[in-house]
DNA sequence: TTCCGACAGTGGGGTCGCAAT
DNA sequence: ATTGCGACCCCACTATCGGAA
């Protein structure tokens, strides 16, 4: 298949809004893949999914600021190019700089102007036509004539797309293509996509959210919500296999994983958890510490910081799956085989109680709790209602020192605020940014609002007087050496602009790092 | 007919390894 | 030795579509 024919249905399908006519688009395509054969399906699912076959390239939006001028015709098949960026990924050493370079304007030199939006796209993961993943599945059940929970399925237990959707578009009737995608079942050493939590701003919230309809919400447990990252292991009697929410392998880089699963009782197991590092107390270190240790590659390198698991779920033990089984089962099991490293939790019904974990565990230095429905399935790769984190929030009132033109749908907003504390010396110290929590309203406020307040019009955006006032929402102080207070505001969002308040009485610096030093 | 679940988009800070400077 | 880039760790929140109720 030429590599146009997927362009010219990415275009189709950023074109439209409706996701209706985007599946149909998609399936048509598809269709016409599966004519040229699987491995067509293979890279044409994948590049319509939003994403190259390969994980690194090298390549990044930074490679791609001087390309050559594109083709008049086209001339690429989808072949060519996955075989390109293969090359490219294969790349390493002295001059393998020089020679990404050389081999992606090769590429885009023989690309249309079409097609170079849709490679642009696949390079940087920002493809913005309106459909990715979830879509693409939609797509593949209606192509192959199946059910879309069947495919959805099938993509959670296998942990990608590209086979799913291969083996589901090569099955010459829908009956086989049932066949085949049941054939994708948990497996021990393959990863599964992690089930994700929705939030609410309080455990009270959370229970009401579980409770049915006017029933409340009955038993439900509360978990402690460790702040490090999320790990899915997979043991195999010695065999253990370590991986992250994204489905990296980092088994080579965490040793101490390896070593503490293999004292488990079980010998085949599929486990769901957090890794963190911990003070000699016991107590969590702070989340850059935890980052750092699990992204050294070298385990000698790391010295004495260590990662200690803590799993909170288990998919499979010893020949037995679980995905289906309540959770209430499901931890059950998972006290017997993965003690002492289980995350400390309370059942209950009573939101008193719940609520009294949530401050005991903050106050012992976590980052929340996770409410789960007791009767709940493991609902692999769904951000479902069955599971509601809950994390404390900070605020502050921040003063606007700057602001950044938009892209996108912001495009021709102001968007992104710079935000600074008040300096009692004088001056603002800067804290961080933050582009979340803004309606459309209020991004076409606050665009003429920090037009009007503009000190310099920079490329980027303006720098404006520091008369604006905003409530900021936070989880928490990082150290920084990006910012001149040596601090930054984790995960910051705007919750309100404060027009009763002047910036000579917005939150001082000294009041963040008397909040930092806790 | 209205409601709401699921998605995609819009970006944030920090960490590492690697190649170029 | 330092710098910049790419990849990946943690993410929050809003608008929208279309099926559920």
């Amino acid at each position: 298949m030429l590599l146009a024919d997927v362009a010219a249905a990415s275009t189709a399908v950023a074109a439209t809004r409706s996701r209706l006519a985007k599946r149909a688009v998609l399936v048509d395509v598809l269709r016409r893949a599966a004519a040229d054969g699987p491995q067509d399906v293979a890279i044409v699912s994948r590049y319509l999914g939003g994403e190259l076959r390969q994980r690194r390239t090298g390549l990044g939006w930074r490679s791609l600021t001087s390309l050559p001028e594109p083709a008049d015709t086209p001339s690429l098949t989808a072949a060519d190019v996955d075989a390109a960026f293969a090359a490219m990924a294969e790349l390493a050493g002295p001059g393998s700089a020089g020679a990404r370079t050389a081999a992606a304007a090769e590429l885009f030199g023989a690309a249309t102007q079409d097609e170079q939006r849709l490679l642009r796209g696949l390079v940087t993961g920002e493809l913005r036509q309106g459909a990715l993943d979830a879509l693409l599945l939609d797509a593949v059940a209606e192509a192959a004539g199946v059910p879309a929970g069947a495919v959805r399925r099938a993509a959670m237990l296998a942990g990608e797309t590209e086979a799913v959707a291969v083996a589901a578009l090569a099955a010459p009737t829908p009956e086989a293509a049932t066949e085949a995608l049941d054939a994708f079942t948990l497996t021990v050493g393959r990863p599964v996509r992690p089930m994700l939590a929705q939030s609410a701003p309080d455990v009270a919230t959370a229970l009401a959210g579980l409770a049915q309809g006017d029933a409340p919400a009955g038993e439900v447990v509360v978990d402690t919500k460790l702040d490090g990252i999320r790990i899915q292991v997979h043991r195999d009697g010695d065999d253990v296999r370590v991986y992250t929410r994204s489905l990296d392998d980092i088994t080579a880089r965490v040793p101490e994983i390896v070593a503490a699963v293999r004292l488990l009782p079980a010998q085949r197991l599929v486990l769901d958890g957090e890794a963190l590092t911990l003070d000699d107390a016991g107590r969590p270190r702070p989340f850059q510490e935890t980052a750092s240790r699990s992204a050294t590659r070298d385990a000698e390198l790391a010295g004495s910081a260590s990662l200690t698991p803590f799993f909170f779920d288990v998919l499979h033990v010893d020949g037995r799956d679980l995905l289906d089984a309540p959770l209430r089962e499901r931890l059950a099991v998972l006290d017997q085989v993965a003690a002492p490293h289980v995350v400390d939790r309370v059942v209950t019904a009573d939101p008193a109680v719940a609520a009294e974990h949530f401050r005991a565990v903050v106050a012992a230095g976590q980052e929340g709790v996770v409410v789960k429905a007791y009767d709940a399935p493991y609902e692999a790769g769904r951000r479902g209602a069955a599971w509601v984190k809950v994390k404390p929030r900070h605020t502050l009132d921040l003063v606007v020192l700057a602001v950044e033109w938009g892209s996108g749908r912001r495009a021709g907003t102001l968007s992104n605020i710079h935000l600074g504390a008040r300096d009692p010396a004088g001056g603002f110290v800067m804290l961080g940014k933050t582009f979340k929590g803004m309606t459309d309203e209020m991004l076409a406020w606050q665009t003429e609002r920090f037009l009007a307040l503009a000190q310099s019009r920079e490329p980027w955006g303006v720098v404006v007087r520091p008369e604006q006032v905003v409530e900021i929402a936070f989880d928490g102080l990082q150290r920084s050496t990006r910012y001149p207070g040596g601090l930054a505001l984790r995960f910051a969002r705007v919750l309100r602009y404060r027009d009763d308040k002047p910036a000579s009485e917005a939150d001082t610096i000294d009041a963040v790092r008397a909040l930092a030093a806790g």
